[in-house]
DNA sequence: TTGAAAGCGCTAACAC
DNA sequence: GTGTTAGCGCTTTCAA
């Protein structure tokens, strides 16, 4: 059986009081003699209090959710790093939602999470719009990450990089280097999508008229790239792909390579993410980094200010960059 | 404020017990009306039971931990992800722990969730021997997964593959492909490893004589990959190597062809895990394959069966099998 | 310097 | 059918 205060107390023949002072350093005015007692049965014993009584009590359970599309896609784990590491330091832990940006499983994250068993939630969806409960979205402080859903009302925070701007800087990489049919194959989304726009914008800014047979879009993933791909090729012809993500960017030089094509002779490619195996595709991807890890561990950092501290939450963007490869 | 049961009792008119009930399916003895009174309560004030409470008295607080070495390894989302997706079905939440194989931070871990926070833990160490606390671990169910300790005492499940035939398998690979000078870059470790007395095994076994200068102990990362060749390549002469796993894989290819050597026609390699990237490497990867989501699946399911329905734990070996791809 | 007691929100006997 | 009550293990006034 687990061993409680009481046990603990019993033990050091003192109250319960006494030993929750102790533990939570309200030491000040415990005698020396007594607080060692304590400490010694404590260790004794092993002693660890239980969290959920202490929860139910403080009304904090050091523990804050990370709802996300997908653990597998590998710019996620970067970004789950971050915020554990972040949250450690916190000394809290965190769980994990997976979505596959279903917006019922969504829902369900939220309402599971809802349940005051969570302090906080850090949610990267890949949705423009969300369909989260905002009833739920407004019991607990909320940080966004990466492409995400602006909110009007509530307690909501964000972290992310200038989507839009980044993609026009890729796609004006491409131009720069002396491509005029300039695809783009990334998840699907609606208009209002950031990186979307920018690709858009970085075409007209260039003069190039922006052709719809050049636009393909599905999930992110590598398929997506293969699928995509191989739908150009049917389309017509095109010298550059700005890619969603690089898993994209790595199916579409799968295909690319598969029909004698060669990059970047015959086709620069860009990815976005600069994930670790970017650099270990063949040839090395040209890739727009964005600081993942870094971007998970501010968004724990204002979260768990915010549930610690009271700080409130706001809005930040971080610095992405572009990596030179060989695939422009 | 959050709204508790109490308020929910006193706008349906009710006792709290009442409305526990319901809200628990202990209906039987509950007339139609109330219980519709209730729900219609309950809804109106979109009441979530506090979870914390629910747990200090059942003594279960539906969520179990994940202890891992890095999310950030390719091989663990994979994993994670067969671990939540069961868990979901029994209505778990899971929170991540990463070690990064350090002893006191597994240490860290099994502290954090040990305090009555978490019904059970899976358990992915790369150690062969474990530095846990015991006294710790007997208090919880632990499923070990992948590469696992082997525990003499306590409540602890295990699931994972036959590393060392799974290796063997590996060397054997080569060997029949003509290799006569077959290297092994991996993880540290001692001699007990599994994968480590597969090769040496097959090597026997194919009457090669194992040759020390061929061997290189890291990490199980890209870094290592890189590093191992560049030493091999100073070492003298080899025909083949056998690669931990896929990302040590990845990085002997590139620096084999950094030095114009050609894969599969100089040096033969083959990987382990079969990460979704491998497919993509240049040429694509041959790999050994780890039923990887179903591990994670298959000890989801064995500690919550044991955590819901008093299931012993027990231990399981699932299948591998070679992908043959154009590496080898 | 220490302890008694109330109460966090919920569940489960047991009583009515 | 429904309510009363006694905790689950902990923290925190307040009193001694």
């Amino acid at each position: 059986m687990k061993v409680t205060i009481k046990d603990i107390a019993e033990q050091a023949n003192v109250s319960t009081a006494t030993v929750s002072k102790v533990l939570n350093k309200n030491d000040l005015s415990i005698s020396k003699a007594t607080r060692e007692r304590v400490l010694k049965v404590v260790k004794r014993n092993n002693y660890i209090p239980n969290a959920m009584a202490k929860g139910l009590k403080s009304r904090r359970s050091n523990m804050i959710g990370f709802i996300l599309p997908d653990i597998t896609n590998p710019f996620f784990p970067e970004l789950a790093r971050g915020i554990e590491d972040k949250a450690k330091e916190y000394n809290f832990g965190v769980v994990f939602c997976n979505t596959d940006d279903d917006p019922d499983r969504e829902g369900e994250c939220f309402r599971f999470l809802g349940s005051q068993m969570i302090d906080g939630i850090i949610f990267a969806s890949s949705q423009e719009e969300s369909s989260y409960d905002n009833a739920l979205l407004r019991s607990v402080p909320v940080v966004m990450v990466d492409r995400g859903v602006t909110i009007a009302d509530g307690n909501v925070g964000k972290v992310s990089i200038d989507s839009r701007s980044a993609s026009a800087a890729a796609t004006q990489l491409l131009v720069g280097s002396g491509c005029r049919r300039v695809a783009y194959i990334s998840a699907k989304c609606n208009t209002a999508n950031q990186r979307y726009l920018g690709y858009l914008g970085a075409l007209e800014k260039s003069g190039i008229k922006v052709d719809e047979s050049l636009i393909y879009l599905g999930e992110y993933d590598v398929e997506t790239g293969l699928r995509g791909t191989q739908w150009l090729l049917e389309q017509g012809s095109f010298d550059g792909i700005v890619c969603g993500n690089d898993l994209i960017a790595a199916g579409a030089m799968t295909v690319l390579g598969r029909n004698g094509l060669s990059v970047p002779g015959d086709v620069k490619v860009i990815g976005f993410d600069n994930i670790y195996l970017s650099q270990h595709l063949n040839p090395p991807l040209t890739t727009v980094e964005q600081p993942t890890y870094e971007i998970g561990r501010t968004a724990a950092e204002m979260l768990l200010e915010n549930i610690v501290n009271g700080v409130p939450l706001y809005s930040r963007k971080l610095d992405y960059r572009i990596i030179m490869r060989q695939t422009v």
